[in-house]
DNA sequence: AAGACGAAAGTGGTTGA
DNA sequence: TCAACAACTTTCGTCTT
């Protein structure tokens, strides 16, 4: 086993927080990210139905779903198997071998194409292994059970991968998904909760603290408004003031609030841009989260100092 | 002139009859 | 299946810095 950090080479803190789903140790004192690419403790599968389980037990080589046939093929039956056969059961031989070739072969190009174009996406997202072979999988298992037909191909890409992250508490917007991927965000929306359902994956809902870090970066913003924001949040969702509410919209409106309070202030607009809200929105939720946590004071002291 | 604010109307999704 | 509904967006006019 690896030797952890105990204390944050920056501010010498030890209140170490680990993610494991991330992969990151995060300094709650500093915000100091120490290790941002750990073993991924996360399942590697899930089992769809009692078939499958049996299946999947870990046993033999390591499978893969970011390669187009996961190191295996299929193949219906060999040669030698036709020792012994009549003609009527050699031609109904060929024919099923045939078909399989063809099934197969039809399946494993789609494959093929869509894992990079998978990749692709994933590389411009910049997300971690272990969710692009998440949403790999997940797309794989889609093609399987055909619930590609009748969609594009980059849309259940898409779809996939943006059911990774959640399901990987990394989440993206729909807007970033829709920029990597060209695809339109309401199609994506559609066949993410298509597949999402039709695989019966559980997504739970996403938590607004999850955009922080990324936001905040994005925004150029010191790590003491990061960490205050994420205490924003917190007694917001206490007061009940997140449940219905986009995720991204709360996120948003802590940044604008704690950068406001630390004196790092960004518009409205710049905010809003890289949450992928609408200034309306932010002001809604900013306004909301005034009158619940009376932050009034703190922001009428900033004003006055100017 | 730019940013903040808020009202009004429109959109797409969820829910419950 | 349809209508009511909540959240969010778009647009636009007004106020503040």
């Amino acid at each position: 086993m690896a030797q952890f950090v105990k204390k944050c080479p920056e501010c010498g803190g030890i209140n170490l927080f680990l993610n494991k789903e991330k992969g990151e140790i995060i300094c709650k004192d500093c915000g100091l990210v120490i290790e941002d690419r750990m073993v991924d403790f996360g399942q590697e599968w899930r089992e769809f139905d009692s078939d499958g389980a049996e299946k999947r037990r870990r046993t033999g080589a390591p499978m893969t779903y970011t390669q187009y046939d996961q190191g295996l093929g299929t193949e219906v039956g060999q040669k030698s198997d036709l020792y012994g056969m009549d003609v009527r059961d050699r031609n109904k031989f060929f024919r099923l071998r045939k078909w399989q070739y063809r099934i197969s072969t039809a399946i494993e190009r789609n494959l093929k194409l869509a894992l990079a174009e998978l990749k692709r996406a994933s590389s411009f997202l910049k997300l971690p292994k272990s969710v692009e072979e998440e949403a790999a999988r997940i797309y794989t298992l889609a093609v399987q059970r055909g619930l590609v037909r009748g969609r594009s191909m980059e849309s259940v890409v898409a779809g996939a991968l943006y059911a990774a992250c959640r399901r990987h508490e990394v989440p993206r917007t729909l807007d970033e998904l829709s920029e990597a991927s060209g695809i339109e965000k309401k199609e994506i929306g559609r066949t993410y909760r298509f597949v999402t359902r039709e695989l019966g994956i559980t997504i739970l809902p996403s938590n607004p603290s999850d955009y922080i870090a990324r936001f905040a970066s994005s925004l150029t913003l010191s790590a003491e408004t990061q960490s205050k924001s994420v205490e924003i949040l917190e007694k917001a969702q206490k007061a009940e003031l997140t449940s219905g509410r986009g995720p991204t919209g709360i996120a948003a409106a802590a940044l604008y609030v704690s950068a406001l309070l630390h004196g790092e202030k960004r518009t409205q607009r710049e905010v809003a841009d890289v949450a992928g809200v609408t200034e309306v929105t932010i002001r809604n939720r900013y306004k909301e989260l005034l009158e619940e946590l009376n932050l009034d004071k703190d922001i009428k002291k900033i004003k006055k100092k100017k």
